[in-house]
DNA sequence: TGGAATGTTGGAAC
DNA sequence: CGTTCCAACATTCC
């Protein structure tokens, strides 16, 4: 469910509940007073990237789906809500392992929505001086960075990298200005063809790079590594996307090897076994 | 079948 | 004390 276009798809068919008075709350989450909830009309259905805002008169409620989470609108799923608001009529919103957050209610004071890439008030002059604020800053961390790409996910990620034809280890400042536009414009654009995508239930069907074993343009294998801080997936084509070294790796001489790369493998092992106290 | 994944966070580690 | 790192969370799919 959670990238910001999936997000969309929730608000809009949340629209209904506008206006409407909740009766009854209640879930397994801790971050919520149910009680104060009661009685309590819904002002506004928002969103701001990835976050689901449920606008109150005294408070909002943030959901994050997460990599899980779910939703069902007059249904429920055969596992406890984490948070199920009723409303008169009986009809019911219920949300499934996601985070729940109880937020003040000035929402504006809390969220830059120009960092937002499926809102109105998107701006790719901000998100552009944004990153030229951080040009050592690798371009596969920088897209899935919510201050700047808000709603962005790993699919944008590498979708949006192949289709700009530029390396997910590439420095955002070694960019020559237009790409970095090209950048910004393109996960604007990504984004509302996801959505529509989405809608039409074949998002996947056009994936070019996310998961995919080669490259449809030159058909060499893509590499796959997870790369960056974030240490997330990438699936990428060494001959079709350029690496833009930083100036640190940039050598007069030799082909300039991205210096510390994603790391080579395995993780550390899993938890010890938890301690009996 | 188990591992990995459209993600974030709290707290440990440095 | 500020910054970085990583394990935990939890469900679905291949």
């Amino acid at each position: 469910m959670p990238e910001g276009p999936s997000i969309v798809i929730l608000r809009e068919e949340a629209a209904r509940f506008a206006g409407r008075t909740i009766v009854r709350a209640g879930g397994n989450s801790k971050a919520v007073d149910y009680a104060a909830l009661a009685g309590q009309p819904i002002v506004a259905l928002r969103s701001w990237g990835k976050h689901f805002l449920i606008q109150l008169p005294d408070r909002v409620l943030r959901i994050h789906l997460l990599m899980f989470g779910s939703y069902r609108i007059n249904e429920r799923k055969d596992a406890e809500p984490r948070l199920s608001l009723v409303f008169e009529d009986g009809e019911e919103f219920n949300f499934y392992t996601c985070s729940v957050k109880t937020l003040p209610p000035d929402l504006d004071a809390q969220y830059d929505w120009s960092a937002d890439v499926m809102s109105d008030q998107w701006s790719a002059r901000v998100a552009l001086k944004k990153l030229r604020a951080r040009p050592e800053m690798l371009v596969c961390d920088a897209t899935l960075d919510q201050e700047i790409f808000s709603g962005a996910g790993n699919i944008f990620k590498n979708e949006v990298l192949f289709r700009i034809r530029v390396h997910p280890l590439s420095a955002v400042g070694a960019l020559p200005a237009a790409k970095q536009r090209e950048l910004v414009e393109q996960m604007r654009v990504y984004a509302f063809d996801f959505l529509r995508w989405k809608k039409a239930f074949v998002l996947k069907q056009h994936w070019l790079a996310h998961t995919k074993r080669l490259c449809p343009r030159c058909e060499i294998p893509f590499l796959k590594a997870h790369l960056g801080k974030t240490h997330r997936r990438s699936f990428y084509c060494e001959r079709c996307q350029k690496l833009y070294a930083s100036g640190a790796d940039a050598r007069p001489t030799g082909p300039g090897r991205p210096a510390a790369s994603g790391r080579t493998k395995a993780r550390a092992p899993a938890r010890p076994a938890a301690e009996s106290r």
